[in-house]
DNA sequence: ACACGTATTTGTGGTTCACCTTTCT
DNA sequence: AAGAAAGGTGAACCACAAATACGTG
């Protein structure tokens, strides 16, 4: 397949936003700057107080939080403008996007929230930040601290895709009479980032979730997902662990959703075998951490190895049942205690049914593949063999 | 180590249907 | 409270090009 590299000919600087940006300090602490919005305390919160007011108790967690609006900065934000880069409430979309002239061509779509207590990764997810390099973020040399990340080679580099001109569903029809000889269309490939909905705050929120890593014990950049969650549940109450959730904006403090993309959340994915494993036996641990496959040695002491896979659908196969594994050590990080068999045997179903109803975003791996199958002749939706 | 040929496996989407949950009677 | 109906969800099915694995010279 062809993998052209897209460069965007220019990169057209986002617009600055039109409106005088507002006073948002954060209604806690006074002195950050607010970059969410909880609806339940209708409290505007930097990223540090919203750990620090929402991990106090089980109810506090549940409270569904936003991003802020760009431009009142007083509502939480639903809808993320691709064109504008910036993330509206309901009222400030309807007033900028309602004149004819302008909604056709912007690009928006909604955007999510989140409740629980999001260690930094999953916030970094939660902003669209999930693939950035993490030394560009966690840098845990202090004299760093002068590098301007959004000059350099870091940020700047990782928002270029902004500028590129999306590809509309016009770009991907290939005319019928070609439909015999299919040729990859030459699509540029997708931003890296391409999930990012994090508005014109971006800044602040990277600066923020920098500040805030360090609060996390053992945090760096090399072994990110097992020191975000480590780290994440020792500030923590032990009642109050749980995995941060993302809501659509659209909801309205409805239901929570999965992370939708597996290899964009793997914090979430890990949080959730940790939640599992909570469940077994510390015998069963080792495995369990091995098929995870992102907890480096030091963490577990076991010696396995570690490795990573690109597709989280096989693993699975490749790696015996926990329950034959052998023992190790019991690991009292984790606040584990002893189950009795019956508990054993409730605990182990449990994590194998919920292993087998994980579900993950579906990924096309061979866009020529799709390609085919699409316009593939079928009958009652089966691909039909073709007349000779 | 490399090139080549052959065998096997993978991945793709629209429809159907079984199964489960919710709502209605 | 119980059963029926409606609605929602996800797995299975299909063919075949492309990718991958393997054997041979």
């Amino acid at each position: 397949m062809s993998e052209t590299p897209h460069k965007p000919q220019e990169t057209p600087q986002p617009t600055p936003p039109q409106h005088e940006q507002p006073k948002r300090l954060c209604d806690y602490c006074n002195d950050k700057r607010a970059v969410l919005y909880c609806r339940a305390d209708s409290a505007k919160l930097c990223f540090s107080c919203d750990r620090e007011v929402h991990s106090t108790n089980q109810l506090f967690s549940k409270h569904s939080r936003s991003q802020l609006c760009d431009i009142c900065g007083d509502s939480p934000a639903s809808i993320f403008c691709e064109t504008e880069h910036s993330v509206l409430c309901s009222n400030c979309d309807w007033e900028n996007h309602t004149t004819l002239y302008v909604s056709p061509v912007h690009n928006r779509r909604p955007i999510e929230s989140f409740n629980g207590c999001p260690s930094v990764t999953e916030l970094l997810t939660f902003v669209g930040f999930d693939d950035l390099d993490d030394k560009a973020l966690f840098s845990t040399d202090e004299d760093n601290n002068n590098y301007n990340y959004f000059d350099g080679d870091g940020l700047s580099e990782y928002f270029d895709w902004e500028a590129n001109d999306f590809v509309s569903i016009d770009n991907l029809i290939v005319p019928s009479d070609a439909a015999h000889n299919y040729q990859a269309l030459d699509v540029p490939s997708l931003p890296k980032n391409r999930n990012a909905t994090c508005g014109q705050q971006k800044e602040e929120m990277l600066r923020q979730l920098r500040q805030l890593s360090k609060l996390e014990p053992n945090y760096n950049y090399e072994n990110v997902d097992t020191e975000t969650v480590v780290g994440f549940r020792s500030l923590v109450p032990e009642l109050d662990r749980q995995p941060g959730n993302l809501h659509t904006g659209l909801e309205h403090d409805a239901k929570p959703i999965s992370f939708p993309d597996r290899e964009a959340n793997a914090a979430q994915w890990f949080t959730d075998s940790l939640e599992a494993v909570n469940q077994l036996p510390s015998s069963l641990l080792r495995n369990k951490f091995e098929e995870s496959s992102v907890v480096p040695d030091q963490h577990l002491e076991t010696g396995g190895r570690v490795s990573h896979s690109s597709d989280g659908h096989k693993e699975q196969s490749h790696h015996p049942d926990p329950v034959t594994t052998e023992t190790v050590p019991v690991l009292p990080k984790f606040g584990l205690h002893e189950l009795n068999s019956q508990e054993r045997d409730s605990a182990i179903s449990r994590y194998k049914e919920k292993r087998k109803t994980r579900r993950y975003d579906k990924h096309i791996r061979y866009e020529s593949r799709k390609v085919r199958a699409e316009s593939r002749t079928r009958i009652k939706g089966r691909f039909a063999k073709l007349e000779q």
